[in-house]
DNA sequence: CACTTATTCCGTACGTCGTACGCGAAAGTT
DNA sequence: AACTTTCGCGTACGACGTACGGAATAAGTG
């Protein structure tokens, strides 16, 4: 026997079914999908992926943790569906003329969705179906650097390093959030407290550039007052890069 | 009162600690710190971050599940000890004269480093101390990009690139076989299965690049013979990216 | 109207996880 | 031999995802 379809599929694509068949017997559902995945994002942008619990969810929608069951399989399947409604409700704004800041703009939407749901990165890593949201995101990207010179294969994965590098930024500055939520201590204040210690347990051991590089880091990420300016290097850098290869080709 | 210095320093930079000033009494432990986390990192590497469990582990190594927290603090500390293991336990190349083969034996051995051990770019991902394991690694990443005319800020920024880009390809590859393991079907059983769905739930939207560039995507990550070919294009990019910035500047 | 049938709602419960607690066992010190 | 310190670990707690089955509800059917 084949493999049958994934259920998830159709949850998904759930809008623009035209009126399923109609088995309108029995009780009526008192939310929607929709209600309930905004719910679950809401949750997870307020307190992270791991607060979100199937039981709290259930809670602030005012039902019975298995009543969520209704409306999604598993809570692996409402993450899939969270992600791609995040990228359904957002409205892409038009590619420029020009393709530099199209590549940049590519980045820095995807930058913009991470900061906003800081649960986006580690929720894309894992084996999500393929909703419209995604969809339509993956087509408005891949129309910023169609007709440059880049075959099929090409295009896919300069996407992949814009969003990919873009998704690291974001990730790696959630992380140091969290980080001081949960110590209770700033990065400045755990290197005040671990300084001396750190000093010691190093001892014989020298990192002359590390060192260096890592304090001037250190300071400049929490100095920045706009975030979005540790995109900024690396950005440049991978457009660079693109518009060398694309230029060179043409 | 201050913040106290972070117990997990202590664990990390076990080694090269002159013998603790000899609290010498009591039973002495059956293991060493190293051996709990060496079968912690064959445990992740064969079944995955989520089957290593305290109680397996201490199974495997023969002793009590909560015989463990005399080793290490908790399941958190365990992860950054064995993400700096496996850092320390590498022998890291020495750096070429070409400035472009550098960046690239970053790349490289970063992602060779997440495919030997598929569960490192998500321990990255979480907060972990600062280790032995990764200062080396990181004096070593450095040494390849010092005295080419960056900044110290563009030098970080410039490893955080590189490896993040290794780490994401690495991590999509490894979700990739992840999924093929769990669902039991491959990428193209999968697409043979949803095809006709998918198409009926698309019904009205059209997708035509992300169809077309999707399906060579697809077929090109699951024919390739060697998955670290994956890099190259993205690798190259950047390189050249960073490249330009570097003559530009000199 | 009653009765059947399909569907939702959800309390209870199971298995698994990380780990707090406390007691008995072992190994130095005195 | 007695004491002190440390390890080993059985038990247990709370939180998690979710399987199951019965009660509640709404539509179709006589």
């Amino acid at each position: 026997m084949a493999h049958q379809p994934d259920p998830v599929l159709r949850l998904l694509w759930r809008h623009g079914l035209d009126e399923p068949p109609a088995p309108r017997r029995g009780r009526k559902q008192s939310l929607t999908v929709d209600d309930v995945v905004d719910a679950a994002i809401k949750i997870a942008d307020r307190d992270g992926l791991d607060a979100l619990t199937m039981r709290l969810l259930a809670t602030e929608l005012g039902i019975g943790a298995m009543s969520l069951y209704t409306y999604v399989p598993g809570r692996k399947e409402l993450l899939a569906l969270m992600a791609d409604q995040v990228f359904r409700r957002r409205t892409l704004p038009p590619m420029p003329a020009d393709l530099r800041e199209r590549l940049a703009l590519i980045a820095r939407t995807h930058y913009e969705i991470c900061r906003e749901h800081p649960w986006m990165p580690d929720v894309m890593a894992l084996q999500n179906g393929i909703g419209p949201g995604v969809s339509d995101l993956y087509e408005w990207q891949l129309s910023g650097i169609e007709d440059i010179g880049l075959d099929d294969l090409e295009m896919d994965q300069t996407v992949a390093v814009l969003i990919g590098f873009a998704g690291n930024i974001a990730r790696s500055q959630e992380r140091m959030r969290q980080a001081e939520r949960e110590s209770g201590m700033s990065e400045a204040e755990w290197w005040e407290a671990n300084a001396a210690e750190l000093g010691t347990l190093m001892a014989g051991r020298e990192y002359p550039i590390a060192a260096r590089v890592g304090a001037a880091a250190g300071t400049a990420y929490q100095a920045s007052a706009d975030p979005s300016a540790e995109l900024e290097f690396g950005l440049a850098r991978i457009i660079d890069g693109v518009v060398a290869y694309v230029d060179r080709r043409s």
